[in-house]
DNA sequence: GATTTATCATGACATTAGCTCATGTGCTTG
DNA sequence: CAAGCACATGAGCTAATGTCATGATAAATC
C-alpha cells in the first residue's frame, strides 16, 4: 500500500535532486531512502526515476505519482490545519524578535504566507525594544526570537531552521578575492563593517577572530545590508555576511566572496520558542513555513 | 504525522459504523484499531468520534479527516492505476463463469464499474459452456470463477470475497416460518426448490441435509429467484438461498427466512483465479471492486 | 589516466511502530 | 442483575523501517 510518506519522500526527491540530500530534508539517511524507494518501486512493479542522472530524472511512473503528491499533500495540510484550529479556539500571538538582519529575505515571504492560513494570530515584531530579547521571550513578552547563538535558559526551546555558510566579501580588486578562504590574521589589516549590534552576537567575532586572538584595524557598521555592499565595492572594507544574503551581489559581479577558514564558517539559525508553544498547531506551522520558504527562497543553506 | 492508513481506517469506520466491523473490514484486530486511532487523536490533541453511541458518531475534526479521505482516496486510487497502466500495456482479458446464480445482482454493477476504470480489459462470461469451470480456469480458457466451493487444483488461488449465510425461505403461513432455524431433520417431509445444477455444488446439501443423511420428500428445480420466490410463496415447498438475495422479499413481506441449524449455515464466496494473475494490477482491482461493490449492494454479509 | 569525490546500492544489524492476544471496563438489554 | 457487546488497555511479539558500514560506479580534478 502507498503510503503518504513515499509521497512525501518523492517530493523531496524532486525538490533537492539528489538522494543524499532529499534525505537531509526528511530526517532520513541516505540509505533509509534508498530501502524506501526500492520497496516501493518493487511493490509497483516499475523504476520511479533515474539514478545515474543529476538531478534524478523521473520516470513517467514517477512523475504520476509526483503529481498525485502535488494534489493530495497541500489537501493534507489543509485539514490538518482545520483540524488544529478545531481544537484551540483561542487566538494565537505571535511576537517576534530578528537577531539576524539579513533574515527579513525570508522572513517576510514566510510572514506572507502564514498570515493567510492563520488569520486569527497576532503577527508583530515589536520595534524599539532595547532589551535582550531570548529572557524576554522567557517573560513572555516575545514568542520567538531568530538567532544564531542558541543560550541555554529554562522552558526556552531552539528549533533549527537551517545551517548556513558566512562568507566575507570583499571588493572584486581586493587581495584576497581569489582566495578561496583566508585565515583570521589576514584581516588584521582590515575594516571591517558590520551591524551596529554587540561585539558578541557577531559571529565572525565569536566563531572566527577571538578564537584566533585577531581584531581587524578599525571596525565600522552599517545599518543595511546594501549599505555594506556599496561600502565593500568601493574598497572601504570587508564584511562577513550569510553565503545567501550575498548571492544576489554575487550574481550581479558586484563583489566577490572568500570562505571564512579551511573548513568554512558554519552557523545554525534557530528560532527560539518557549516550551509549551511547541505543541501549538500554528507554531508548528510557522517554523515549517519557515523552513519551507528559506529553502525556497535562498540558496546554499542546508537543513539543520 | 497522518499516513493513508488512517484516512482507510475512518472510511471503514464510517462504513461499518462500529470498531468491530471496521477491523474487519480492514482485516485488523478491533484492538488494533482502538489502538491506532488513539494514537493518532493523541497527535492531533483531539478525539475523533464518540465511542459510546451505534453507529459511531464522529466529532468535527473526525468529519473534517473523513472528508479529506473522500477527496485523497480516489486520487491515490487512481494513481495507482495509471501506474499499473504504464507499466503493463498487454491488454488483459477477463472471461468468467459464475457458479452461483444470485450473484448477478452484485457482479452487474462490479463489472460496469471495473469497465470504467480499464476500458482495455476485454470482459466475458461465456455462455453456454458445459464443462467444468475450474479446469478451464487453469487450461486458461477462464481467467476467473465465482465460487462457493474451492477445490485445491494447481495453480489455481482462491481469493475469499465475503461470507453469508444461507437461509430457508419458506411461505409465511409455512409451519416453520417463525422458528428461528430448522434441523435437517425437518426438512425431510418437505419439498425442497433449488437452482438446476448438480446436487454437489448445492451447499443445502453438502453442507446441511448429506451430513445429516437427510433426503427431502422430493426437490424440483427452478432456474431464477423470482420463480423460486413465487413458488415457496405458494407453499408449494422450500428453498435455501444466501441471505442477501432474499432481502428483496422479506422486505416486502412476501415470504419467511428460518437459519440452518443452530449457528447457522454459513458460506464463503470466492474468486478463483490463476496463480500469476493475482499479481495483474487490473485482476487485484477487479477484486476490490468486487468487494467494495458487494458490501455496498448487499445486506447481511460480512468480510471473509 | 590516475586520484579524488560524489552518489547510490546493499547486507547485516537495530529500533520501533504497529500489530495480536488476553483481559478489563462500562453500556445496553432481556 | 446477569449476559452480551463494544471499546480500552497493557504486555509482548513481529515485521517493517530505519541506521551503519561498506562497496560499486560515475563524474570531477589533477
Amino acid at each position: 500500500m502507498i503510503e503518504l510518506r513515499h509521497l512525501r519522500t518523492l517530493v523531496a526527491l524532486r525538490d533537492a535532486g539528489s538522494l543524499v540530500e532529499a534525505a537531509e530534508r526528511v530526517h532520513l539517511t541516505q540509505s533509509a531512502l534508498s530501502h524506501q524507494i526500492k520497496d516501493l518501486e518493487e511493490r509497483l512493479g516499475t523504476a520511479l526515476f533515474m539514478r545515474k542522472t543529476r538531478p534524478v530524472e523521473f520516470t513517467r511512473a514517477g512523475q504520476r505519482l509526483l503529481s498525485l503528491a502535488e494534489q493530495v499533500l497541500p489537501l493534507v495540510r489543509m485539514a490538518e490545519r482545520d483540524v488544529a484550529r478545531l481544537i484551540g479556539h483561542e487566538p494565537g500571538r505571535l511576537h517576534m524578535a530578528i537577531e539576524c538582519h539579513s533574515c527579513f529575505q525570508w522572513l517576510m515571504p514566510t510572514i506572507d504566507s502564514f498570515r493567510d492560513h492563520w488569520p486569527e494570530v497576532e503577527i508583530d515584531i515589536p520595534g524599539g525594544h532595547h532589551f535582550d530579547p531570548l529572557p524576554a521571550l522567557a517573560r513572555e513578552q516575545l514568542d520567538l526570537v531568530i538567532t544564531a547563538d542558541p543560550q541555554p535558559l529554562p522552558s526556552v526551546h531552539y528549533e533549527p531552521l537551517f545551517r548556513y555558510q558566512g562568507l566575507l566579501a570583499v571588493a572584486r580588486q581586493h587581495r584576497l578575492a581569489d582566495r578561496a578562504f583566508v585565515e583570521p590574521e589576514e584581516l588584521a589589516e582590515e575594516t571591517l563593517i558590520t551591524y551596529p549590534v554587540e561585539h558578541a552576537r557577531l559571529d565572525v567575532f565569536t566563531q572566527f577572530l577571538d578564537p584566533a586572538g585577531v581584531r581587524p584595524r578599525e571596525v565600522r557598521t552599517a545599518e543595511l545590508t546594501i549599505m555594506m555592499m556599496q561600502l565593500v565595492a568601493s574598497g572601504r572594507g570587508v564584511c562577513a555576511l550569510p553565503n545567501w544574503a550575498l548571492t544576489e551581489y554575487l550574481e550581479r559581479d558586484y563583489v566577490k566572496a572568500v570562505g571564512l577558514g579551511e573548513t568554512g564558517m558554519w552557523s545554525t539559525l534557530y528560532a527560539a520558542i518557549r516550551d509549551e508553544s511547541r505543541e501549538q498547531a500554528w507554531m508548528e506551522d510557522f517554523l515549517r513555513t519557515a523552513r519551507e520558504t528559506s529553502f525556497a527562497v535562498l540558496e546554499g543553506i542546508k537543513p539543520a
